[in-house]
DNA sequence: GTCTATAATGAGATAGAC
DNA sequence: GTCTATCTCATTATAGAC
């Protein structure tokens, strides 16, 4: 089957903002890995902040979709009453992780562009959208997590539930450096073992910050 | 007192490294923030590159240096023993959220700056040797805490430590969002909030997956 | 409708003025 | 020794050829 001219454009698009940032992408290479003429880019999208965006939405609501279902599902799975934190921590991390390692490289690119889009600051403002597509499945775990610890105060929820995101998020982007430091003992694209250990890793830290639970605030 | 024109060029270049990236700030745009005309910047430094290698190494060493003192302060106050986890993850963590949040807008610029540096891939390859400045400490707490957990198998102290480091990196870059998403009730520039909840996730973290030591690598 | 040649801007680096 | 005007190249966007 042969990919659209468009659809070329908009794969290589997402490997070169993958790899290099939005600003240390050009046209130019976007064009030459599509091995389409220079030009056609802005022909298909006009501008580059344009490619971006298609780039984004061609698989935000997909990812944005499974993230959330896999939330709601540890939910209804559980009912009457809460699920296990166990359950939770996984539901959050598999989709990604699956996707990372398990779904081709155009994927996998999305995951590092999303990682890498994650902490933009003033600059750029046509981000912001996109970074905030993610803030309702963020707040949703964030609500599930304290259904599980009503005690705990909503402070210390917030912020075990960020260390998680922000875990996830570097670990993605931050591809490779495990492989270097472990001597290549660790592998970043070890599946199994990445589930393995996260998983009791953060429930653990979840356990240990939320059940003390009348710390209150002082 | 009255800063060098050299100087003002590094505060600058560090200021916009650190929000734009590399490639998002330009020899003009630093030069203006300096307030220095433009073209002294290629005078003082020659190239860009090197004017970032300089931007680094004007803290580098100041920074690893504090770090592995702190690592091993823990070691030797311990002594004979091992440590206490939580003393390992606050000797770890501290340095950096003090670096961010009370030692001024430089040093928290160049926290971000590292934080973005961090996940960089194949392209810009003089940025690898600054990538690689900080493997020796990053190390240096792995080895710490495989005396914490003889048992543990190396390759989850590994995993559990990269996940600690993953977070800080993070929350350092992504440094914002945390204040959106829980609507004001959490501060990123909140030192002792941090502190007091970091640790004992970490912590729980590192207990919940090293200690039940004989599980093994199956 | 697809594509190509060109324009216009902004980049980093340099040679030469004060 | 400091700084400025200029050069060359790469970037995005466009206007026009097939």
């Amino acid at each position: 089957m042969q990919l659209t001219t468009r659809d070329r454009l908009l794969d290589a698009a997402e490997e070169l903002f993958a790899t290099h940032g939005y600003d240390g992408a050009s046209l130019r290479d976007i064009a030459g890995v599509a091995k389409v003429p220079f030009g056609l880019a802005t022909y298909y999208f006009g501008t580059k902040e344009e490619l971006f965006r298609q780039v984004v939405a061609r698989r935000a609501d997909e990812h944005i979709g499974e993230m959330t279902a896999a939330l709601d599902a540890t939910v209804t799975h559980a009912a009457p009453g809460p699920p296990a934190i166990e359950e939770l921590v996984r539901a959050f991390f598999a989709p990604m992780v699956e996707k990372l390692s398990q779904r081709g490289p155009g994927w996998r690119n999305y995951m590092q562009l999303l990682a890498r889009a994650a902490n933009i600051k003033q600059e750029q403002a046509f981000l912001k959208p996109f970074q905030q597509l993610y803030d309702p499945v963020r707040v949703r775990f964030v609500d599930i997590a304290a259904t599980i610890y009503p005690l705990a105060p909503r402070e210390h929820v917030l912020w075990a539930s960020h260390f998680l995101n922000a875990a996830i998020i570097q670990f993605i982007a931050g591809e490779g450096s495990i492989d270097r430091l472990s001597g290549g003992h660790c592998r970043a694209n070890d599946l199994d073992g990445i589930m393995r250990t996260m998983v009791p890793y953060f429930s653990g830290g979840f356990r240990a910050l939320l059940e003390s639970a009348t710390q209150g605030e002082n």
